[in-house]
DNA sequence: TGTTACTGACTGACCAGTCAGTTATTAATA
DNA sequence: TATTAATAACTGACTGGTCAGTCAGTAACA
């Protein structure tokens, strides 16, 4: 007779950490509105009762879930790249492997497409992504563009739309992939995505230069 | 005394598209989930009964939206691009123009930021969208980037994740414009992130060439 | 025994969908 | 051209189910 028989565990640091990656899984699957906070307290094993107990409203959970995700992102990751003054192809090729990387974890994924998901309905949600994550990682990158440029590694280009290029093709392979299923015969193609995107983005897509 | 004194009109054809708009511009900025059928009903000017005489739900309206903006896509404007024989990148350009000028109107934008954000809700929205439009913009696409590569005017480029770079980086300016209110402080700067892109996507970021 | 962790039945607000009734329009009749 | 009948368009109060949030009570632990 194992512990199994007990009703419940006392295990009260744990919980909230729990509760939470049972929200984001309902989350993710129903979508905010859509999810119950009691689906949430049967996915985390809990009651219902005790989801209140560490979070005061559902809309708590989903500020919990996405305040816990981005505070290793506020780390000195990004930091090596403001300060990185080598070759800004290797720094983008090097950030670019990591995100892939990352974003190849469906529970890595899952995060940003909550927020993307629910980014219109709380505009909260999106100033705090935007703070925590693009307000660092966009000003790092056109600065190393804008290095590139000035020191003649690059072409003179225009650092601020930039950025979209070397982030969108990402963005679209996730979109295309996760939400409209459409998806290489060879499954999620990360590597090669990465591959054509690099050296489309370095040399371009044109024989002829201009 | 006019016409207004009278309780309402009886407009039976313009009734399900006037519905419709004002579906669009409820849901859009509330939310399909939150979204309540009586506010979509007084935006239109009608009662909530009505809302329900031509769509027998609040679902019926999602699709109704879609699909009334699917139809025109349909449309032979792929067309010209699958039997298209010239120089690609002339294609590109035109195609790339012609959506930079469809997404600036935020009328014309509405839809397909809809989809997006309810698209994990309504698995067969994403497939509606997926079979009436990327369906066939994507495989055009792909074939002339293919056709580009054999005839020796693009390099030798993946033609299937070449699309990704072809649209992504537009995704992700509207992204981040729309979603997270990062935009150029020249405003929503459409043409020149057109021209960055189309500059980088053709040319490369790099000086040199590999 | 006292304290902390947890439960689950309950409530009150909310809202999709219904429907009996009302108003406008058209057609028929005088 | 009025008057009335028939029909089509529309209204809004109502209902039944759902669910976020509460709380009085119970189980685990020290």
């Amino acid at each position: 007779m194992g512990e199994d028989t007990k009703k419940f565990r006392r295990r009260a640091e744990a919980r909230p950490d729990e509760v939470l990656d049972a929200a984001l899984a309902v989350f993710v699957e129903k979508g905010f509105a859509a999810a119950k906070v009691d689906e949430v307290a049967r996915a985390a094993g809990v009651s219902k009762g005790l989801v209140y107990l560490y979070f005061p409203s559902k809309e708590a959970l989903l500020e919990g879930i996405v305040k816990r995700a981005l505070a290793p992102v506020a780390d000195h990751a990004v930091e090596g790249l403001a300060h990185f003054d080598g070759d800004p192809r290797e720094a983008i090729t090097m950030l670019l492997t990591i995100l892939c990387r990352q974003l190849s974890d469906p529970a890595k994924l899952a995060v940003p497409k909550l927020v993307l998901s629910e980014v219109v309905r709380f505009p909260e949600l999106a100033a705090m992504y935007r703070r925590e994550v693009l307000d660092k990682v966009r000003p790092a990158l056109e600065g190393m563009v804008a290095r590139g440029v000035a020191n003649g590694q690059l072409r003179p280009i225009d650092p601020e739309m930039a950025v979209r290029s070397i982030i969108g093709p990402l963005m679209a392979h996730i979109a295309m992939s996760e939400l409209f299923d459409i998806r290489p015969d060879d499954g999620l193609a990360m590597e090669r995505l990465l591959k054509s995107h690099l050296d489309i983005l370095f040399y371009g897509m044109s024989e002829a230069r201009p």
